[in-house]
DNA sequence: CGGTATCCTATAAGATACTG
DNA sequence: CAGTATCTTATAGGATACCG
């Protein structure tokens, strides 16, 4: 796959300094460990403070300033709930923002799976038990994965 | 949509501390601002030291850690070139590896595109114009949008 | 349980100067 | 052109202790 440029590779070598791309702002969202190891547990269904904490290996501190972070950048969103007995708590659920970054996640894991193997999980599909891809088409549904696709201001 | 684990969202609540994914291992290696400006650079088709340097923005010892990295992890390989006139240079071009990795960068400017609009450029379809997304089906071409997914060792 | 507060370390990355 | 060298700053994140 190669991505072009305004058609011509050359103007890529010779262009001026590409000002902060949609790639960019996003990476300076989801772009920390801790972004992505939270963002994947709440993908698992992790709710909780404490288990956001034990299930990634992050601090308390860590874990508390990021979740603020991606609930104020509308990924995450608070919401009440209750055990029997207990009193009210939050629990952190992804947001449909936040659903739509997960392409991201699984086409990270994906690569992950095939160039770096070894150790931990595979996220398949639970009807058939394939191995989940992330793949690319354009809003009216075209296949772009042989990256016909232009950077285009 | 959700990703359930084992069928019971209740375990990802309560298990322990998950190991060392394919995502954390992925991340580990392009989880860096400057990794992911040089490999979008790369895949709009720069070679050149110098043209990595201007286009990202990045200092010169930035830009040449990176790539030394990014070449020996495999995603990156050097290749001979030489103007005419000049002497042998090395550029910096993707390899099969790589190349891979692209729809990590394309989900991740395809969500900043949608949720944090405003400057820079879009990604879009050379066919037809439309704007690319990122979606997510399983090996066997199901679509798995509706995150039936499961985390399997 | 769900955090906050401090302190500390490691790494990313910028600025500047220099080299073959 | 393609880097290396040095220094500095900013941020991520770990460790530990404490709190309603």
């Amino acid at each position: 796959m190669e991505i072009h440029v305004a058609g011509r590779i050359a103007d890529a070598d010779r262009g001026p300094a590409r000002e902060a791309c949609s790639i960019e702002r996003a990476f300076s969202l989801v772009g920390t460990r801790s972004a992505v190891l939270l963002l994947r547990e709440a993908a698992y269904g992790t709710r909780r403070f404490d288990d956001f904490v034990r299930r990634t290996g992050l601090t308390e501190a860590v874990v508390a300033g990021r979740l603020r972070e991606l609930v104020s950048a509308g990924v995450l969103a608070t919401e009440p709930y209750q055990d029997e007995g207990k009193r009210t708590r939050q629990a952190y659920v992804l947001t449909d923002s936040g659903r739509e970054l997960l392409p991201v996640l699984v086409a990270l894991g994906a690569w992950g799976q095939v160039h770096l193997p070894r150790r931990g999980a595979s996220l398949t599909h639970q009807g058939c038990g394939a191995l989940v891809l992330s793949d690319l088409t354009c809003e009216k549904g075209h296949d772009v994965s042989d990256g016909d696709i232009v950077a285009s201001a």
